[in-house]
DNA sequence: ATATTAACTGACCCGTGAGTCAGTAACAGA
DNA sequence: TCTGTTACTGACTCACGGGTCAGTTAATAT
């Protein structure tokens, strides 16, 4: 009759605990956010917490990896398969996937790097090899299809493909940052760095 | 005959106190810091640091708003009393001061702002007021200057100059981040942008 | 029913570091 | 040289939170 006071349900519990992590991470930081914290957050207690992550910076990092590690599998297997060509694809599937980033909590985990990035260097070879290296080298590809194709010129950004991404950085720093000051469009300031950098690097046809 | 112990430089500490912090914030970030280590490196006892500055949140504030404010201002003094036209000062002064930002201790600031800001709101208001909102309306004003003279077209940029500047926040994170993983060429990095927003703003004069 | 396993709880321990304050000594003035 | 002022010291307190572990209870097997 009486309700078990818990349940055993050792799959789910990691899963549980990381979402709950993200979330408190978001709202205070990593330093600030206490373990006890996010226990009651994943309605678990701090024992079991333990129990799955042996540190609090274990779980930090659990927290990072679980989320990063999807979405830029998609993208980059994306551009491999694509028939598009270079410029429908940064205007199409590229610009979509850019535009969604500052809007999803994919931008705490930015900001989280940015803030713990330097006491966890493991972490960030981690991310370096899995998430960031792989990206530029797709986009490096993507940008050397267009000019193999005669869409694009010979420029800098073949050699810095982080030139079409800086904007979405910005986008999400700036947002989470001066969210009292200031409501930023996103998605038209996106979009219309696309343009600056399409119509610079652009062959002409006219 | 004997050494003084200390000596008595009401005057100075304030500003070796800070000085102190931002080189312990920049190593090991806010919350790892600990007050007795920036005494330490001030040379000054804890408790003297706690006559000059109430708490350490306090001490945090202080060393934001004694590094930016003076960079700020003779980069907003510069726009309004030269007399170089938009073309040429962005290709001149503006270039060097943004090429110079990733370089300087500023980089750490910015980190700083984006890990602690959202627990100092009042600091990211500060922020705001007096750095962030003066630079984006004197790159405006520089930017209609420009449209103006004829030698820009109306843009993107009128709307969003932070276009201008999305580079070298990239820069300074990516560098701060990576550093062990990738050492960036900045200097072109930023160069290169700039040659796409000049490409893309441009009249056309032939 | 009973025994066994292991998922789970939560009170406790203890290192750490922010902030205090009673005392000390540098400097100024007489 | 003595005296008053106050810049300065550093040992101390105490709240806090990461991490532990002895015990409890849900689930499973016999």
């Amino acid at each position: 009759m009486a309700e078990p006071r818990f349940q055993r349900r050792k799959e789910d519990r990691p899963a549980e605990i990381t979402q709950a992590a993200l979330a408190a991470f978001a709202e205070k930081g990593y330093a600030a956010t206490k373990v006890d914290e996010v226990a009651k957050r994943a309605g678990v207690s701090k024992g079991l917490l333990y129990l799955y992550f042996k540190t609090k910076e274990d779980l930090f990092k659990a927290v990072i990896r679980s989320f990063l590690s999807p979405r830029i599998d998609a993208l980059i297997s994306n551009i491999e398969e694509t028939d598009l060509s270079a410029e429908e694809f940064l205007r199409g599937p590229f610009l979509a996937f850019a535009k969604s980033l500052p809007k999803s909590p994919a931008k705490i985990l930015v900001r989280l790097m940015i803030a713990e990035g330097p006491k966890h260097p493991d972490l960030v070879e981690w991310y370096w090899d899995n998430v960031v290296s792989r990206a530029l080298a797709a986009l490096r590809t993507l940008i050397e299809r267009g000019v193999d194709n005669g869409e694009f010129r010979e420029s800098a950004v073949n050699e810095f493909p982080q030139l079409l991404v800086t904007p979405v950085f910005f986008s999400m720093i700036f947002t989470i940052v001066f969210k009292q000051q200031m409501n930023l469009d996103t998605d038209r300031f996106i979009e219309a760095h696309m343009e600056m950098v399409l119509d610079s690097i652009k062959v002409q046809t006219s």
